[in-house]
DNA sequence: AGGTATTCACATGAAACTATTCTCTGAGTTAGG
DNA sequence: TAACTCAGAGAATAGTTTCATGTGAATACCTGT
């Protein structure tokens, strides 16, 4: 494009009307005033949680559902509205919301308390320090008086398959080591069966409540998608049929609402780039392509190197169709590493990392056996033909190929 | 033929090691009084 | 003598290695017919 074709383009940009009206009620983040077919639970936890308003400790609460079921939504929802009761009383109630899923952030015993620490004003250090040391810092720093806490633990399932479930045993003894403060553990899970395999103390004090949020069907979808669409974009944009069909597509997987919206973010943005003005059916399936393909380029460029060696060695190892097992990728891996100068890692290793790749969705690796021929793991890709050599060329790049 | 014992080629688990980043502590050093 | 510097000990964390044990079913090997 030329210097004078640019201009025009931008110029030309800011001429067209946009399709949305207000494109943040589609994004992730976004905080709807009321939440469809989410009463019940709502109604719950404001019930569960309706004591800390009297200062009594409210029961610890176990939500299940899976992603895109509104866990988080509601949560904040009820959160957002009991601090502001209790700021209006003047009720020392404090609430945390932490992600165990954010990398540095949440994600260990250690990060989990320094965190709560920080949003308290204590400057805690990321490393160098006991783990108690920081309880105790936090421990002194909160029962200094009075005070209710209320902490939400999101997608705690990730943090306890990290850490081990110590972490939550530790949390919920807390309270006995506080003499004036007290503390109520909300934790939210993306597992459904994630307590089965948690020691018994812990699951019976963790989970006094339990709220389980079914996931939406594709009737409910629709009612959410037209609800946001609403918001989200200018009138008579939407064709016939398109909020039907992302609702089908998340409801295919299974109801994942934030799925769908994304899916008609991006139609929406697909159909602006192309210069119409009017988003139809055909869109949706390019949306959905557009989204699993970025899904798997960001995850193929933000893997460590010998992560892109392994699956460079996963896509560039061919055996004219017959199937692909863990020795051969490791034999390919071996030579790989002597031509990039990378030094390589053991065949245990390595049967680690193909087992992360594959549940990273990138490849298909599963564990057979071969009888007599031992035990192994078959591997296949399980990306689209059409975004395979895009994905090569990354690991090329990244790995000086 | 039918049954069972072997055996392969890794999978899976646990522990220990390496390297990096960061704190804390106490010994040694410095500079001002 | 107070302030500063700096090395050494300890922690947390991520990524790996080492060592040990597990495992599903195709084959080899029997056994009795």
């Amino acid at each position: 494009m030329g210097k004078k074709e640019l201009k025009s383009f931008f110029e030309d940009y800011l001429k067209k009307d946009s399709l949305f009206k207000n494109k943040k009620a589609l994004q992730g983040n976004y905080t709807p005033k009321s939440v469809p077919y989410r009463e019940e639970q709502i109604e719950v936890l404001a019930g569960i949680l309706a004591p800390a308003l009297r200062m009594e400790k409210p029961s610890n609460i176990f939500i299940y559902g899976k992603t895109g079921s509104g866990k988080t939504l509601c949560v904040n929802h009820v959160a957002d509205n009991l601090i502001k009761i209790a700021n209006e009383k003047k009720i020392p109630l404090k609430i945390f919301y932490l992600n165990c899923k954010m990398k540095r952030v949440a994600d260990t015993e250690y990060r989990l308390v320094a965190q709560m620490s920080r949003e308290f004003g204590i400057e805690v250090p990321a490393t160098g320090l006991p783990t108690d040391e920081i309880y105790k810092m936090f421990v002194n720093e909160i029962d200094k008086e009075r005070l209710l806490l209320l902490l939400i633990l999101d997608e705690i399932d990730q943090l306890v398959l990290k850490t081990g479930d110590e972490i939550l045993y530790n949390m919920t003894r807390l309270n006995s080591e506080l003499k004036k403060s007290e503390l109520s553990i909300i934790g939210i899970s993306n597992d459904l069966v994630f307590t089965d395999n948690l020691d018994p103390r812990v699951k019976s004090s963790l989970s006094e409540e339990e709220v389980v949020f079914p996931p939406y069907d594709a009737i409910q979808l629709q009612k959410i998608l037209k609800q946001r669409a609403k918001i989200a974009f200018k009138d008579g944009v939407l064709g016939e049929g398109v909020i039907e069909k992302c609702a089908a597509y998340a409801a295919r997987e299974h109801g994942d609402a934030r799925r769908a919206l994304e899916l008609l973010r991006v139609s929406g943005e697909l159909v602006e780039r192309s210069n119409q003005n009017k988003i139809n059916e055909s869109f949706i399936d390019k949306a959905e392509e557009k989204l699993e393909r970025d899904r798997i380029l960001d995850i193929v460029n933000t893997q460590p190197k010998q992560f892109k060696l392994t699956l460079y060695s996963i896509f560039n190892y061919t055996n004219n169709g017959a199937p692909i097992f863990t020795g051969d990728i490791y034999d390919f891996y071996k030579e790989a590493c002597v031509k990039t100068g990378v030094k390589p890692l053991t065949q245990r290793r390595v049967s680690d990392i193909i087992a992360e790749l594959d549940m990273l969705g990138i490849i298909n690796a599963k564990v057979i056996s071969k009888g007599r021929y031992g035990r192994t793991r078959e591997i296949g890709i399980a990306i689209p033909q059409s975004t395979v050599p895009k994905v090569v060329d990354i690991l090329k790049e990244g790995l000086n190929i």
